[in-house]
DNA sequence: ATACATGCAAAACATTTGCATAAGA
DNA sequence: TCTTATGCAAATGTTTTGCATGTAT
C-alpha cells in the first residue's frame, strides 16, 4: 500500500478543512490497497471488518468527496453499481468482463491525441473521457466450454 | 424518418414472434426520427402525445427488447437516466456536454484497431466498447461568461 | 383461441438527504 | 468549544416485476 500517496491525500483533505476520521482513513486504505476496482459494497464490507459501526451513507459520502477532489476515478458500470479506481484516478481505458465483472487496465499504444482531435472538431472544452471495452475474459471463455 | 429501417426492424421483431403493437411502433418511430439521443422520459412523453395510455413500464420493456436485439444503443450516462441512440446502434464515440446534456457524434480519425489491440493484449473476446468524452459545449461556454 | 403485450401498482436497487448525536480540531 | 462527520431512517430516482386485463396473430 503506497503510504506516501495516503499521506498526500490526507494532507489534501486537511487543507480543505476536512476531518481525518478513522472511517475515512479506512475507506482510503481500501482504495489504495485494492487492485480490483472495488464497488461501494466491497468498500463497505472491507471497512466494516475493522469498523463494524460504519454506515453505507458514510461510505457514499466519502466516495463522493474523494471523487470530487480527483483522488479516485468512478467507472460507470451502468448495470449493478459503480466501481472505483483509487490507484489511477485519471482517465484511462478499462476492459470489463461481462461475466465475472473483472476489470483490468490495458496498455494502449493508440489513444494519443484523441482528446485534442475531439476538442478541435467539436469546439467542446473536454474535461474528461472514458474508454471501456466489454467482453469475456480468458477464464470465463474456458468455463463456458 | 428512415422507413426502410423501420420495416426491417419490424420484420426482425416478427421473426422473433414479437407482436407489433401500436406502442412498439410509436416507440420505434421516436428513436428513428430523433437525432437527440433521447432518454426514457423523452420517449415516454413523445409516445404519449399519440397514445396517452402508454405506461412507463411498456417503454422500459420495449427499450430493453430493442437493446437486446441490437437495434438501439444504450449510452450509460451514470447520472440522471440513460440515453439511447437508435440511428447508429453500433459502438461509436460520443461527446457529452455536462451542463446541457447535449450529446453529439464526432468523427474520429484515430480509434481504428483499438479493439484488436485490446483483444490481443488481454485475451478477452471483446463484444463492444464505449468511448465518451465529457466537457462543455460552445454554447454553454458562452453562457458562462 | 391463445399466446404475448399492456398498464397499473408494488418492489427492488442504488444513491442522497435531514437531523440528532458523536467526535476531530 | 465549535464545527464537521457519523449513523440512522426516510426520501429520491430509476428500473424491474407480478399479475389481471387487453389485444395481435
Amino acid at each position: 500500500m503506497p503510504q506516501d500517496r495516503l499521506d498526500k491525500i490526507i494532507t489534501r483533505l486537511r487543507e480543505r478543512q476536512c476531518r481525518i476520521t478513522p472511517q475515512r482513513v479506512a475507506i482510503l486504505k481500501v482504495f489504495l490497497s485494492s487492485q480490483e476496482h472495488p464497488g461501494i459494497e466491497q468498500v463497505y464490507e472491507q471497512v466494516r471488518v475493522n469498523f463494524p459501526t460504519t454506515s453505507l451513507a458514510t461510505v457514499y459520502k466519502t466516495v463522493h468527496l474523494l471523487k470530487d477532489i480527483g483522488e479516485i476515478l468512478e467507472i460507470g458500470c451502468a448495470d449493478g453499481g459503480n466501481r472505483y479506481d483509487g490507484n489511477k484516478p485519471y482517465p484511462h481505458p478499462h476492459v470489463i468482463c461481462v461475466r465475472c465483472k473483472k476489470i483490468i487496465d490495458p496498455d494502449l499504444a493508440t489513444l494519443k491525441d484523441m482528446t485534442t482531435e475531439v476538442a478541435e472538431e467539436t469546439g467542446f472544452r473536454i474535461l474528461t473521457h472514458r474508454l471501456d471495452f466489454f467482453g469475456i475474459c480468458l477464464e470465463c471463455i474456458e468455463k463456458e466450454r
